[in-house]
DNA sequence: AGCAGGCTGTGTCGTTTGACACAGGGCTTC
DNA sequence: GAAGCCCTGTGTCAAACGACACAGCCTGCT
């Protein structure tokens, strides 16, 4: 693939979006396309992290394995989304996460060091990645709050809402979220058995709240949700 | 007070530490010492936030309130250590959770703007930065892995370990954690009721992992703790 | 000295939640 | 078209946990 295709990706990416062109064409020499079959995994926990890859195409879940092979989703990520940073910018190389494709994903990858350096000298990119990092903390510190504070119909609500917002489309009845989420990865998004997230989903659909279609959730009135959160 | 007492301040705090002095000079006129009354506030959920802090004596918890008066403790801070970054560099200026000292405390406040403005002329401080950010990042990721895989004693006993870790002081027994934290305030930092921490502390307590002497804890038995948890 | 308030320790009880078991359905693969 | 796999749905049970209640302690304040 063209060099300039790479980079093209880049500017179209949240994370390097307002950058001019120009500017990112230095970046070009960093980049690389990669892809990544249904399955697959880009990095595991434990893994030295020296790249971090910008969606072109397809989806992946960020995601932590316990003891027992129980698992904790962070995040689905679609094409224009970026992951591995972390370690990147932590400074040790370990990542801290599982990155896996979860459709045929092809992502650009920017080498660690190139980057690094990049980003001395344009520090509109460093205030990007740092404003992309606090709200990260931000939204970390929130989901750590959902936990200590809220059961799981409260977490599933707010899941719900939180998806909508990043992967929804409206549509006549209400916000469609564009994912195809299985019940047993939404309850690892919240800390919960797939069973009891099965049964909150009822009561919703019950209450009327959010409607199901293969597979795809539709949320019919967000304000009842923000209710029970 | 002089400023250039202030200026000392953030030279030995961990977020500046490494700037070189003269650079760190350029930030005086951004700086302002405050001091709080034990138990006022410096800071509340959802005030605007333009200043970021940094600890030059007393000891400030960071938390958020649930609903019904319930509170998450996401740290305990202490001279050297900073808050209020995630406000200034989220972009959205509300703070999303609560300052308070816990005991006298005097700190240097940073304005936002010049602070931006230095950031973007200083890159080495940009990097620092990030790092820290990322770091956090990752901190709680692990917690929120920790909630998820863990019950009470496991959360209790990686806390402890990690108290161990930011305050701890070694001693000819072990590692004594230099915090004066009652069992309601360790409830707060791992999600638990206080009445399950206690009996968690006392279960240590009998196995001869942790030691107690007048509200200090002193780690005995790192490895058991980390079996546990 | 005396009192109030916050802390620790402990028993009990009810609820939430996770675990297991199993049935039925749809989708892919050979 | 059959087999296998992963998904959803539902009932039951046991364990973990939070809530409550209360006793004794220490500390600081008046």
């Amino acid at each position: 693939m063209a060099v300039m295709d790479l980079v093209a990706v880049l500017a179209e990416s949240s994370l390097f979006s307002g950058m001019a062109r120009h500017d990112l064409d230095a970046l070009a020499p960093a980049a690389t396309s990669r892809t990544f079959r249904k399955g697959s995994y880009i990095f595991r926990e434990g893994d030295v992290g020296n790249a971090l890859y910008v969606i072109r195409r397809g989806q992946v879940k960020i995601s932590r394995m316990g003891r027992g092979g129980e698992e904790a989703v962070y995040a689905i990520l679609v094409a224009g989304d970026s992951f591995g940073e972390i370690a990147l910018l932590s400074g040790d190389a370990a990542r801290t996460a599982d990155a896996q494709a979860m459709e045929l994903t092809e992502c650009v990858s920017l080498a660690k060091d190139p980057l690094l350096a990049f980003l001395d000298q344009y520090p509109a990119l460093s205030r990007h990645l740092m404003r992309a990092l606090a709200r990260y903390v931000q939204q970390l510190d929130e989901s750590l709050a959902e936990i200590a504070f809220l059961d799981i119909s409260g977490r599933v609500a707010r899941k719900l809402l939180d998806l909508g917002r990043s992967h929804g489309r409206k549509t006549p009845d209400g916000i469609r979220i564009d994912l195809r989420l299985s019940q047993r990865t939404l309850a690892s998004m919240v800390s919960a058995s797939r069973e009891n997230v099965n049964r909150a989903l009822q009561r919703f659909v019950a209450h009327g709240d959010i409607k199901r279609d293969g597979g795809l959730i539709t949320i019919l009135r967000p304000d009842e949700l923000r209710k029970r959160a």
